[in-house]
DNA sequence: GTCTGTTTTGAATATTTATTCATAAATCTT
DNA sequence: AAGATTTATGAATAAATATTCAAAACAGAC
């Protein structure tokens, strides 16, 4: 229909301006201001404004109007990783390891650790070409190779 | 149970860190990091973290942590406390610790952590999201936890 | 106009999420 | 320690929200 940009912008417009609970109460104020749908309509209306249903400090909840002017997040997408090649070597102390890559390769494969390693590496901090890894005490210095190797073919 | 507290913290981690579309999937994602607990209870637990279910552009829904700021107010007292909103996640390995912010208030943190927790922290370490924290030999885990509650309320 | 493809919508339904109610576990107070 | 109070939890259910499926409204192209 013609006035569903307008239904669009009333709605932005009560979210903002006062507290609403649930989807129901939204439909009923817009039933009072003309707008007349349906609650499959809104849920859809809702889902393509980005509204978003947030528990409030008062124990309830609310609809609120994402972040304006928010950045586009960017997505590698290839999903490749260089992690064979810039992987250089793997030294242990303690319950700590010291990777050197190759410069500028630190922190991504850094952030492949922390998502594929989770059960024996507490925590990463890279700098430039090296990753200070902070090992799970439980763990064997065997295992961190092993699951790191998952993805670091190089490192045996 | 005392592990609710890990429980929360681990479910901010894994928020921040994929892409979840619905509590039955954290669900599972919880029950094979070896947490037992029913829908009821994690619809509780989102509830208090203020996670929020926010469409996404792929036409899909995805949790997220709130955005600092929105509606988490300030502290009281001397200054921000931004600290509590930013920190994610502790854990421990010798005499160790690594703290999961939120991406870019490592050093923000580890900053606050220098200034208030000097008898505790040897010194810190932090990236963009990690912070390396060396303890005292000679202070409990415990007191450490309970120096860091001072300014970042949400450890416990 | 008619045809064709796209968009919008409602009714019904499926799915998801929140709450109620009861119980158990922890914490506090004598 | 016992009793009282708060907190945490699950099972069942209620409530809320998303989606499916079919139909209607619309927009162009001819």
């Amino acid at each position: 229909m013609k006035n569903k940009l307008k239904r669009l912008q009333e709605i932005k417009e009560i979210i903002s301006t006062s507290s609403i609970g649930s989807q129901e109460d939204l439909l009923n104020i817009l039933s009072s201001r003309g707008y007349e749908l349906t609650q499959a309509t809104l849920s859809r209306d809702l889902k393509q404004l980005k509204v978003v249903k947030s528990p409030t400090a008062g124990g309830a909840y609310k609809y609120i109007l994402p972040e304006r002017g928010s950045t586009q997040k960017t997505t590698t997408g290839d999903g490749y990783s260089y992690a064979g090649n810039a992987f250089i070597s793997i030294a242990f102390s303690g319950f700590m390891a010291v990777i050197k890559t190759r410069p500028g390769y630190a922190s991504s494969i850094a952030y492949e650790i922390d998502e594929k390693a989770q059960n024996e590496v507490l925590g990463t901090v890279a700098g430039e070409d090296t990753i200070l890894l902070v090992l799970d005490e439980k763990v064997s210095r065997e295992a961190v190779i092993k699951a790191l190797s998952s993805f670091i073919p190089n490192i045996l």
